[in-house]
DNA sequence: AGCACGCCGACT
DNA sequence: GTCGGCGTGCTC
């Protein structure tokens, strides 16, 4: 009897294909199979075995069996399987998800030995010409590691390959092999943890231990109160020394400082996982996973996929950070997998924020996730004394108030360091004509381009178009053609001219570029000079800035009055992400946020309340207003030619989902409310014109139960050429 | 997503 | 007369 098996490929369709199975054959699902597929020969994953061969098809013999074991195991098998199902997404593209590119594409999963290095006796007379600082520098290191490590341990602490590959050439290092299962077993305990304060104490103490088995914990810690000591003290305590934890950070958290702090205590038993590795660096850290070596992952998003087989626990900080969420393709949230992750699992969960998501918060409130507060700094410093300056009809010098300016004056001569925050959204400087105003646009978007003086181009932000910088307007060629706006630039130049003899150090994505840029910035801020930082989003995210004594925000308002629901949310969050920046050392700080509606409650409470107060307010107001987290959302978006063909395509839609019969109990389930379609924001963007639909239920099993067929029915029935459609299950931006 | 088949314009 | 443009249709 011939077997018939169902196979998953990595290709964008709602289906799987059925194969015939050799005789002699077995293959169970999770296993890695070649299959023929139209004229092409695919990896393939399989899904289910025994199944009932199709009728009417002639099946095809699979080609070849890749392992005998399956390559993706059972629990991570069925996390893909739940994602594709919540995210409406096919199952396919969820699965291959979780394979790194070289398994993807049919390379062995073969874990190559790493050499590993050890210092010689050579080595440790270090005769090296002065000029060799660096690989000093690396002798030095290994030598206080106490043990060999391998090239990736170097390229972490910050070192290069080539400098290994010349020591080893002057006999100064030396290769061992070394078994890495046994390296990651033993702990590197060398290092003992700092003592936890007696707030830190406290908080710990709520923490659930690991055989209690799932709960998820929320812990919220205000900027500076040490949130990382507790994951540190709570994996020290609890993970067993074979099993394996995931720690999950916003992809700008993954900074060599946070994975050393780690290495201290937990040595090689840190594995890393980002956007950042190889090919063949993340095939070694997913097979090292995949091997069951009790690995402590720290990792973005895409972390949650890694195929665990004793995963004991999940820490996920920054939980607010909107990075958890991919932005295009499978949209998935990582923190939501991770808590769907820990209760299949059945282990702990922590999330940990300063400010917590509004979602979080709800579920900490409703009592399904356990709420721990841990409201003290550690050591000496104080929160910051936040100060609202209304600057409404105040003349401005590149976005900065006369009182502003004062403070910054007064703090760079007592010898401290100041940070102006620039808020990026509405403030990028424009060249517009005083003339006609005449203003500089994309032509393929409905954007402003934005003046960048260094490379005097003009960008724009929403497509790759790039163009030359002009001293006319391109309509009236009057010369009266000049950057409008409170770009950094703008900031910085107003900033060096007022202040020559002090150092203005610009922090964006421009200036940040450069590989090891951002570390030479820090180590210069962190020399404790007088300076002023001038930044954007980067600046208000997880570095430690001890000298910072005064923060600035250049302007608020551009959350206040958004039409989307979370803008709010997320511009209370970054102001007390950038806040807490401010007074980490021992001077106190203070934070002064220019606004022109000093009188918003929001903001007034932002000056008195705590952060939960603000979140309770949010919540309260997402309540009346029946958004999420009290109803499920999802999103249709479209793409086409034009603006008409994308919003008929939409209006078919929302026609179909209302004539369904919705076979809903009416007491509790009211069915499913459609919004739109409505041109996106942006409605064009590289010449592709965008419009959403928005979905709204009471239960998310409504949304879903609608959601997948209609998902299958836009996939077969064929569109207008040139028309995309994506769908998004808890949309971030429903502009 | 690939890849092939298919039917219309400028080349040796 | 062919090479090749990318439009649409299929893949167990």
């Amino acid at each position: 009897m011939i077997q018939t098996v169902r196979i998953a490929l990595a290709r964008p369709l709602r289906k799987l294909f059925d194969y015939s199975l050799p005789e002699g054959v077995a293959v169970c699902p999770g296993q890695r199979v070649r299959v023929p597929f139209g004229r092409q020969s695919l990896i393939g994953l399989v899904v289910e075995t025994e199944v009932e061969p199709p009728e009417g098809i002639q099946l095809k013999p699979v080609q070849a069996v890749l392992e005998d074991w399956p390559l993706l195991p059972d629990e991570t098998r069925k996390l893909m399987h739940w994602a594709s199902a919540y995210y409406q997404h096919p199952l396919g593209e969820c699965l291959f998800m979780a394979l790194p590119p070289a398994l993807r594409r049919g390379r062995p999963a073969a874990l190559r030995k790493q050499p590993h290095w050890t210092i010689t006796e050579d080595g440790r007379q270090a005769k090296l010409p002065p000029q060799a600082h660096k690989q000093q520098a690396l002798l030095h290191w290994l030598e206080n590691q106490g043990k060999p490590c391998s090239l990736s341990d170097f390229k972490t602490a910050g070192f290069s390959a080539d400098q290994v590959k010349r020591l080893a050439a002057k006999a100064m290092l030396t290769e061992v092999e070394d078994d890495q299962r046994e390296a990651a077993r033993e702990t590197a305990s060398t290092a003992t943890l700092p003592v936890l304060t007696a707030a830190q104490q406290v908080a710990f103490s709520e923490l659930q231990p690991i055989e209690n088995g799932f709960n998820c914990s929320l812990l919220y810690g205000i900027t500076g109160s040490g949130k990382t000591e507790i994951y540190l003290h709570y994996i020290q305590q609890y993970l067993g020394t074979d099993q394996q934890a995931l720690v999950m950070v916003p992809e700008i958290n993954l900074t060599p400082q946070t994975v050393r702090r780690f290495q201290r205590y937990f040595g090689a038993r840190i594995a890393v996982w980002h956007s950042a590795l190889n090919d063949s660096e993340r095939l070694q850290s997913w097979l090292r996973v995949r091997n069951g070596e009790p690995v402590i992952v720290i990792g973005t998003r895409s972390a949650v996929t890694l195929p665990f087989s004793d995963l004991a626990m999940i820490v996920v900080d920054e939980e607010h950070d909107t990075s958890f969420k991919q932005g295009e393709g499978f949209r998935y949230s990582g923190r939501d997998m991770a808590v769907f992750r820990a209760h299949q699992n059945n282990c702990p969960i922590i999330l940990g924020s300063a400010t917590p998501s509004i979602e979080s918060y709800h579920n900490a409130t409703s009592g399904k996730y356990h709420l721990i507060r841990l409201e003290e700094r550690a050591g000496p410093a104080v929160l910051p004394t936040i100060r609202l300056l209304d600057i409404r009809s105040r003349p401005l010098e590149g976005g900065l108030s006369a009182p502003a300016l004062k403070a910054v004056g007064e703090r760079i001569n007592k010898g401290e360091q100041v940070l102006v925050y620039v808020n990026r959204r509405g403030f990028a400087p424009v060249m517009m004509c005083f003339d006609c105003g005449h203003i500089s646009e994309c032509p393929r978007c409905d954007s402003r381009l934005t003046y960048h003086r260094r490379e005097r181009a003009m960008r724009c932000h929403h497509c790759d178009y790039q163009t030359a910088a002009v001293n006319t307007c391109p309509k009236c060629q009057s010369e009266a053609y000049k950057p409008v706006g409170q770009g950094t630039e703008r900031a910085e130049d107003i900033l060096s001219t007022r202040f020559p003899d002090t150092p203005v150090i610009r922090v964006d994505r421009d200036s940040t570029r450069t590989k090891g840029s951002i570390d030479r910035i820090l180590g210069q801020v962190n020399s404790g000079d007088p300076c002023i930082l001038v930044g954007t989003q980067m600046l208000a995210k997880g570095h430690d800035f001890p000298n910072v004594s005064l923060v600035v925000v250049v302007n608020a308002d551009g959350g206040l009055f958004s039409v989307d629901f979370r803008a709010p949310e997320q511009l209370i969050q970054t102001l007390l992400q950038v806040s807490g920046r401010a007074g980490r050392g021992t001077i106190p700080g203070t934070v002064l946020i220019q606004t022109c509606h000093s009188d918003h409650p929001l903001l007034q409470q932002l000056c008195t309340g705590s952060y939960l107060d603000m979140a309770q307010t949010l919540l309260d107001e997402r309540a009346g207003a029946r958004f999420p987290p009290y109803r499920a959302m999802a999103l249709l978006r479209a793409e086409a030619e034009t603006m008409g063909e994308s919003l008929a395509f939409l209006d078919g839609v929302k026609q179909v989902i209302q004539l369904q019969p919705q076979q809903a109990t009416p007491q509790t389930d009211t069915g499913i409310e459609t919004w739109g379609p409505l041109p996106a924001v942006i409605a064009r963007r590289a010449d592709r014109h965008r419009a959403h639909l928005v979905f709204v239920a009471d239960q998310r099993r409504t949304l879903q139960r609608v959601l997948g067929p209609l998902c299958q029915q836009l996939e077969t029935q064929r569109q207008p050429r040139g028309l995309k459609w994506q769908i998004d299950i808890d949309p971030l931006e429903t502009g």
